[in-house]
DNA sequence: CCTGCCTTGTTAATAATAACACATAGTTGA
DNA sequence: TCAACTATGTGTTATTATTAACAAGGCAGG
């Protein structure tokens, strides 16, 4: 057990695979794994699966593997804190819609909190989920928020320097600009055409 | 120059980021910059960005830098190809419709040729593009094609499968399962739980 | 309860990526 | 035109990540 070291970027962007993959497991009947199994699954090497296991602490037993259903818990735990997350979207477009339709949110890192537009015919609400005006984020963000998703596609950075004032933290970004954040505020940009550019070039370089 | 030299695929995933940067800075009236200029801006070393750029000729000139829409020419050349590439969508749901709204496709690497649903109501014609039933895959999937925008929520393996017998060579993934395919097909997923939970991780471990 | 097999967790070795440092070539100003 | 700068491109070093190897410990069968 090492957990008190510091986590690899590397191994933080494989454990959401990991879960995921671990979900399909359980459902599927599967109890415990041996590193070697969830490798052919995964398609990452079992020493690796193992080393990024080993942060989180001593969670197989020798000779024996994982049980599946405590890794899930585990991840769970670590990945999504205590599933209390407050999220905000923002952006009531039709991404922003299709996010706020989104059927997997509640317990697993939380929930959309509310969404926030700047068009008035967008606002009220939707899917349950209640959309402001922009004016109102100050008021309306539910306390400790420290997530936002963006869909916005005018003004931006405006946007984006809005979001960082109230003391957002971290932002899934969905839109098509490049945006600067200060240190401290983490973005994870999910652009389509970026992924498609890069699917491109690799598919043209490997031949 | 080193362009015969294999591109390293954290270079390769930085790519689009520089595009996006460029494409801001042209916008600004921007025509030329420096690796350390750039370097602020994108929050990468400079001597990160120079040798990423190497990898794809000598672009800039000693003692005064590159030629921003230079830049972008080469990055479009690169990474789109010839800006055909056709894609598919397969799964007209919520976020598919978002997506074949999109309107960023035309000119960066392609278009959206058509989609593809299960559901019989959510066929016919849709922002320009034409949805067809997953049957008629094979016949309708336009020749040359080989990326595909996965949003179906159902049967995701199975669609998987149907997709890589059809040639398919890269596959955005945006459902919440984890999915199989075999050597020499590319997987990106593009799951926003997934970001959700590593940001809020990474905040959790940052104090 | 003991023995042998089996898989973990970790140390050590290799590979990949990022940063440093500087020779080189192109620019700018006089 | 020439000299003084300046920023690139790249050989080299440092850091980070992956893979290999194995000691240590638990399970299963007798």
């Amino acid at each position: 057990m090492k957990s008190n070291k510091h986590v690899p970027k590397a191994t933080l962007q494989r454990y959401p695979v990991y879960l995921k993959a671990l979900r399909k497991l359980s459902n599927l009947g599967v109890q415990r794994i041996m590193s070697r199994e969830l490798s052919e699954f995964v398609d990452i090497e079992p020493t690796t699966i193992r080393r990024d296991f080993s942060f989180l602490g001593s969670l197989g037993k020798q000779g024996y593997g994982y049980e599946v259903n405590k890794l899930i818990e585990i991840f769970n735990g670590e990945l999504g804190g205590n599933f209390d997350e407050k999220i905000i979207i923002v952006g009531a477009g039709n991404l922003g819609r299709a996010l706020m339709n989104y059927n997997r949110w509640n317990h697993v890192v939380g929930e959309i909190a509310c969404a926030f537009d700047v068009m008035p015919h967008k606002q009220g609400n939707m899917y349950e989920i209640p959309v402001y005006p922009i004016e109102l984020l100050k008021e309306k963000m539910p306390p400790g928020c420290r997530i936002a998703i963006l869909t916005v596609s005018k003004d931006v950075q405006e946007t984006v320097n809005l979001l960082v004032e109230n003391g957002i933290k971290g932002i899934v970004d969905f839109t098509h600009e490049h945006i600067q954040v200060p240190k401290g505020v983490r973005v994870k940009p999910v652009d389509v055409v970026s992924m498609v550019q890069e699917l491109v070039f690799e598919t043209n370089s490997l031949k």
